[in-house]
DNA sequence: CTGAAAGCGCTTACAG
DNA sequence: CTGAAAGCGCTTACAG
């Protein structure tokens, strides 16, 4: 394999000049430039990438961390990811954690060890990041949570906006006359004084000033559920909100994987879907148009939440530029999963 | 951050032994060996890794090539993977690549660049592996299709009996009563001389092996559909088959997610499962449990492939055994949507 | 069992 | 614009 001093001795250059070359500095001359660049393209040269960290103390990696086991959304989001980087010229690594790890200090062991150049968070927890995001000096960005009312410092986040998205799926629910709605999905525990504290808290937060809103009520020990981003998950805790409150007459899973389960929870109690109950997932993943019935959704950008967000990071890395909370825009697929109630 | 000079210092001894201490050498004393120690736990010291890649000239980092997008089983298979690496303590490079890129191309390239040491790919063709596998030399293991044709030096094999499973699906159709059965999904155009090169398409390849020694006809041209491993894919081509060739009772799609693309298709041209058609998939994906009709699958042993894979892999990178091709047991799930055919 | 020293392949002040 | 040289943090023959 050629290195630098390969390719120098054959440029008849000095090494100095040839490192100049492939960071395309400007004070090289036209002439060595071309020479050099020939032989580098002649000889199939890719500089030594340990070496390069080394001297630089910062990898050429970006480190994703994906927050949440077996979860198609996430799942989906880092396939985006991961491309948009390589098509940046860059090598991403990848960390799985469960649903109740906390990213930030697998983080800070992460940049410890590897030194990432980047940190890509998907899906996260917001009390992690107020409690040591602090101790991470690498640019990083949080993808599908906002992570705004932190303030870290190196942190921007991109998201769809789950607070006024969450309002819009019972506005829909309510505009077709519901009036007795559940929510399913998530974990109570997640909030401190009330507030939720990760993305897809924020849906419910939104649902239920939507409810207040509209005078409908709404009681957390009757009309919700709690449970982990699985359909099993959603299975289990559709069947015994059901069992429980058998008079709603719509519901809100909080996530596409949580509605599938419920879905098949519905059947399993012998209630058809729009007819009997309605239904209306988040997310947007691709099975949800092929459930029967096709699923009521919102569904995220993940194309664009997950370009925006390499290419903030990409330019704070270089540029150190301030960090940016932008939400992406959603959209609401109707599907076939609602109706109104019946009499 | 610590390095090991300030480690040798901090301990009396020098960076030599420091070393030996962290590589775990049986030639330091025992008072060394917890002196060191105590210092490094105290520091909470962590050696360079891109310093040790570069002396060694091989990095700590295995490669993952993931090849197909958004296909939930590779997902899931990829998610195991890294897990496993990581319980291992190693770290895990992640790429993914399109279902019709080169894989072994790709890997050649992130050799170079990344010098990993070693390779994980998930999904592959047969035909890339022929073509050039030999210009990787670091320890490889394909997982989910089999190698052992091949005979590639440093790539061993984990996967299910693709051509067994395959027979195992026409048999339980046949058993059923069903003689018009068609196939759905994969590549026609990826065999060669007739034999499929891929895991998948050994699947199609058992299946009709099945139906030739029962005496079933086949007809390439009216029963089967080819289509990527996709939802989509599986919905226009189960249209596409079942439009053209309507007398079809039994429908066996080489993946889950085909399978419930096919779902689809089936209630949109006014067909129930199974009364009017039957269907069974193949991987054994979460959502396969909670489909409406659950579907009748093979389950591959995700856990099982992972787990053997990566500890294959990291085997051989220390102890340069013999590469390995091993099939790991599948299950038969019953689901719901298979029936007699009507009369 | 331990230390001194070379060197992995780069980058970057420094000097000219 | 270019080169000589130091040094990033490790590992490992070599010598004792």
């Amino acid at each position: 394999m050629a290195t630098i001093r390969d390719i120098a001795r054959m440029s008849g250059y000095s090494t100095g000049t040839v490192s100049r070359v492939i960071n395309h500095r400007a004070d090289v001359s036209e002439e060595a430039r071309r020479k050099i660049e020939d032989i580098i393209r002649e000889q199939n040269y890719q500089p030594n990438t340990s070496a390069r960290t080394l001297r630089r103390s910062a990898s050429s990696e970006i480190s994703i961390i994906v927050r949440g086991n077996d979860n198609t959304f996430l799942h989906s989001l880092l396939e985006k990811v991961q491309i948009c980087i390589r098509e940046n010229g860059e090598n991403a690594n990848v960390q799985f954690i469960r649903e109740t790890d906390d990213e930030v200090a697998v983080a800070v062991e992460l940049v410890q060890n590897l030194r990432p150049k980047g940190l890509v968070f998907l899906g996260g927890s917001i009390p992690s990041f107020r409690k040591e995001f602090s101790k991470i000096d690498v640019p990083s960005v949080l993808v599908s949570a906002s992570a705004e009312r932190l303030g870290c410092e190196g942190l921007s986040s991109f998201s769809t906006d789950d607070e006024e998205a969450g309002a819009a799926v019972m506005r829909m629910l309510l505009s077709r006359g519901h009036r007795r709605i559940g929510i399913l999905g998530g974990y109570r525990e997640s909030s401190h004084d009330g507030l939720p504290e990760d993305g897809p808290a924020f849906r419910i937060w939104g649902a239920l000033r939507e409810l207040r809103e509209s005078g409908v009520s709404f009681d957390f020990g009757r009309d919700y559920e709690g449970c982990s981003f699985s359909a099993e998950g959603g299975y289990q805790s559709a069947k015994r909100l059901l069992c429980r409150t058998p008079d709603l007459t719509g519901i809100f899973a909080i996530s596409d994987t949580i509605a599938i389960g419920a879905i098949r929870a519905f059947s399993d109690l012998g209630l058809r879907v729009p007819e009997d109950i309605s239904l209306v997932g988040f997310d947007g993943i691709a099975y949800a148009q092929y459930c029967v019935p096709r699923l009521a959704t919102i569904r995220q950008d993940t194309e664009a939440l997950a370009r925006k967000s390499v290419e903030d990071l990409l330019m704070r890395i270089i540029y150190d530029r301030p960090t940016v909370h932008e939400k992406v825009p959603y959209q609401f697929v109707n599907g076939e999963s609602v109706a109104r109630p019946r009499e």
